[in-house]
DNA sequence: CGAGGCGTTGACACCCATCAACATGGGTGG
DNA sequence: CCACCCATGTTGATGGGTGTCAACGCCTCG
């Protein structure tokens, strides 16, 4: 995959070609022509730590990620110390598409485990559109995608109590991870604490902790330390009134 | 333009297409191939009376339309008869852009005036990215900016008091009417009734009018039905701690 | 063993929602 | 032209959901 050199890692990194090229219903016919760009333009593989921001250290030259794994949060930080996290990345998500299309975002990126990137030397402008159409394609798809699941998230902030919040949060999460095979069972794991989910949902760390104790009450879902478990996963989607549709998995 | 007779309304839809071509930072050199690729998928002009919500008739094909007049809200109706408006789109708008790349989205689309919108007949799938990369850019491009909005539509939801929230809500729509010239002097002119404003920022009626009559007494803005004064943008824009970078406008 | 991160719990305060009542003004129909 | 109505805005009283503060426990790691 262009200047970086087949490794026995290789297997990882292709699962994360496979799960991007994958999921775009109606751009299947495209999938083989995406898989052929992204191993064309791949340039290297950039490791975080753990907690560590990643730092775009050329805003003025396009930055395009492919996440092989962990995850990654997209927040902002305010004047006043108040943080909002604005999204997460699994592996398998395009990250930074925006500075293809823009100059760089608002945006702080922390990488909340180890995370491996693939760095993508995607042109930017019209170059993109007319030269790798199925680049483009993808671009605009994971555009889309992110667009949809803020959207369904400002749903959430504007107008569902702090119950209604989590448990929508965590059958996101659910969804999410289950359609990249990271669901083990019942149990999501996750490395979000409260504070982490209180920065999410816009309320404080402590209610964060209240709502889980009264869905570990009703025995619906169990937080642990890195991991929760999902006990009653029907009415945990019937209090969060949550169709998977706006997250547009296979 | 297509089979759209020529009419004497021609020079406001010609306004439509300047607007949406223009203002894509990057992609200036695709601009006359927009507008051309706009021209020749255009197919028909639709009208909405004001009040109207627009139905997507054939949720199976996809639908792009260009709004040449009026106000246009994103909005999702919850069970318990909340509401939440997600976004609202303008003269110069790309709208339904994610039909072109999912199946239809879950959310209403109201005519909160008049409107004229511009359907176009845009192919979806691999034929949009590999026959119209123009348009497929202007989808794309379309997709980020809207991301970017809500993006910090959830920082504002989550961690903004009502203040706050308010206020950025104001200065943003005085960036984007100034950048479609539709800024008389200080008053912003829109359809907005104070509910309206309750239902974006995801608090109650009667807390918005007491934040407006916040901004009142401190001479900051003026709440009169039809339209915002401001008073002192400079205030307004501290209170926000406003950076219209995230609107990407020229 | 100490320190620090994280989680838990209770007391209290405040922002904002809810309810209720009234004001205003524009539109409609008699 | 007036009477009425309805949408919208305004204001006050009250309550609840949630934030803030404080203290403590547990676990991990150095």
């Amino acid at each position: 995959m262009g200047q970086l050199a087949m490794t026995h890692s290789d297997s990882v990194a292709q699962k994360a070609l496979d799960l991007a090229s994958r999921r775009m219903p109606g751009l299947e016919s495209m999938s083989l022509n995406l898989q052929r760009d992204l191993r064309a333009l791949a340039r290297d593989k950039v490791e975080i730590p753990s907690g560590k921001s990643i730092v775009i250290e050329d805003a003025r030259c396009p930055q395009l990620y492919l996440v092989e794994q962990g995850w990654v949060l997209r927040s902002r930080g305010l004047a006043s110390g108040r943080r909002q996290i604005v999204n997460y990345a699994l592996p398998g998500d395009l990250l930074c598409t925006d500075s293809l299309l823009f100059k760089v975002s608002g945006f702080d990126l922390l990488a909340r485990t180890p995370v491996a990137l693939i760095r993508i030397d995607a042109p930017s402008g019209a170059e993109l559109f007319e030269r790798y159409p199925a680049l483009a394609a993808a671009v605009a798809w994971t555009a889309g995608q992110d667009e949809s699941i803020l959207a369904e998230r400002v749903v959430s902030l504007g107008r569902r109590d702090s119950l209604e919040k989590l448990s929508h949060a965590l059958c996101e999460m659910e969804a999410r991870l289950a359609s990249i095979g990271m669901m083990r069972g019942q149990a999501i794991e996750l490395p979000f604490n409260q504070e982490d989910f209180a920065d999410m949902l816009g309320i404080s760390v402590i209610h964060v902790n209240r709502t889980f104790r009264k869905l570990a009450e009703e025995k619906i879902a169990l937080y642990r330390k890195g991991s929760i478990e999902i006990r009653d996963s029907a009415r945990l989607k019937q209090i969060a009134a949550f169709d998977p549709d706006y997250l547009h998995l296979s």
